[in-house]
DNA sequence: AATGAGCGT
């Protein structure tokens, strides 16, 4: 249990403590060794460089000292945090939001046999609001003492808030300057192409720091098309982009979470040890029986490929497993 | 130059 904010002189609201966070990492002390030699230390220097996170999103009118509503059981309220380097633990993690007095708990998923920090984990909020709140505000925004932004997301079996069903259209975006985040990316396209989903630029995970390339999506395959001849060479930020189709063509196997792409099918199976039979979901529109029967034949002899009339999914049955 | 990863007890 993170440390809370005292239920609080009821009558009295009271504003969070101002951002003067940091001034005594707890987590400086805890900080693991490196585990291996071409792993970054962390940087050891400059804890006030948290800088203001954009102002414009007005705190909702919901007061912190007034009692916060009990947050009901089911009340979808953990974020998923991902690009995280491995020296950033549950400590440096709550230390990011302590001063909002909203934290519940931390966990960052680590490797079961190194303990070495998978990259990725849950913050629990005390309340709906506050991680949406949380959300809002700190998604994109440079981490404090990290070269990168934060990547925030609903925690996907949470329920979110998201439900979009619609197909995305994807194009691939390389020759990104440095100081690109996804959300310079998604505004420099949806300034012309108003389907524009969302944009990610791909951050190496070891070093914080952008591949130089990401992903637009799009919910208008024609502006998808369009934005690949428009765009390619405009400018974000200080240098022109090269926009290309993006190779995944995302076909992908199971339901909730790609475990496979186009190029690289991966049969995924519930268990039955009987069942020949694999799922293929996310299938663009266009794609025809007789093209899973070409990508999925080479993996063993087909006995039947189908993809009821007007799905975007479909079935491949193999002789054996 | 480069074609993601990112959902747990």
């Amino acid at each position: 249990m993170m440390q809370q904010p005292g239920p609080g002189g009821a009558m009295l609201p009271q504003q969070p403590p101002p951002p003067q966070q940091y001034q005594q990492p707890p987590y400086m002390m805890m900080m693991p060794p490196p585990p291996m030699a071409q792993t970054q230390p962390p940087p050891p220097h400059m804890w006030a460089q948290h800088q203001a996170h954009q102002a414009s999103i007005p705190p909702p009118q919901q007061q912190q000292g007034q009692g916060q509503p009990p947050a009901t059981a089911d009340e979808v309220r953990t974020l998923w945090i991902g690009d995280l380097q491995y020296w950033m633990d549950e400590n440096y993690i709550a230390s990011c939001f302590a001063h909002t007095g909203e934290v519940a708990s931390v966990k960052i998923i680590r490797n079961k046999q190194t303990s070495q920090i998978e990259g990725y984990g849950f913050i629990e909020l005390t309340s709906h609001g506050a991680a949406e709140r949380i959300l809002q505000t700190y998604n994109g925004t440079p981490m404090p003492n990290g070269e990168q932004n934060f990547r925030l997301n609903w925690a996907s079996f949470s329920g979110g808030d998201k439900r979009d069903d619609s197909p995305d259209f994807t194009i691939f975006v390389g020759d990104l300057a440095a100081d690109v985040t996804d959300f310079m990316l998604q505004e420099t396209f949806r300034a012309h192409f108003p389907s524009v989903k969302g944009a990610k630029v791909v951050i190496d995970r070891l070093t914080g720091r952008t591949k130089g390339y990401g992903f637009v999506r799009f919910g208008d395959e024609s502006e998808q098309l369009r934005a690949m001849t428009e765009m390619n060479g405009a400018f974000c930020s200080t240098r022109p982009m090269r926009v290309g189709l993006a190779s995944n063509k995302k076909a992908v196997v199971g339901q909730q979470y790609p475990k496979a792409s186009y190029e690289n099918p991966q049969p995924q199976n519930d268990g039955d040890p009987n069942n020949t039979t694999i799922f293929v979901g996310n299938l663009d529109s266009n794609v025809m029986d007789d093209h899973l029967k070409e990508l999925f034949g080479q993996y063993g002899q087909l006995l039947h490929v189908k993809i009821p009339a007007g799905k975007r999914c479909g079935f491949v049955q193999f002789a054996d497993r």
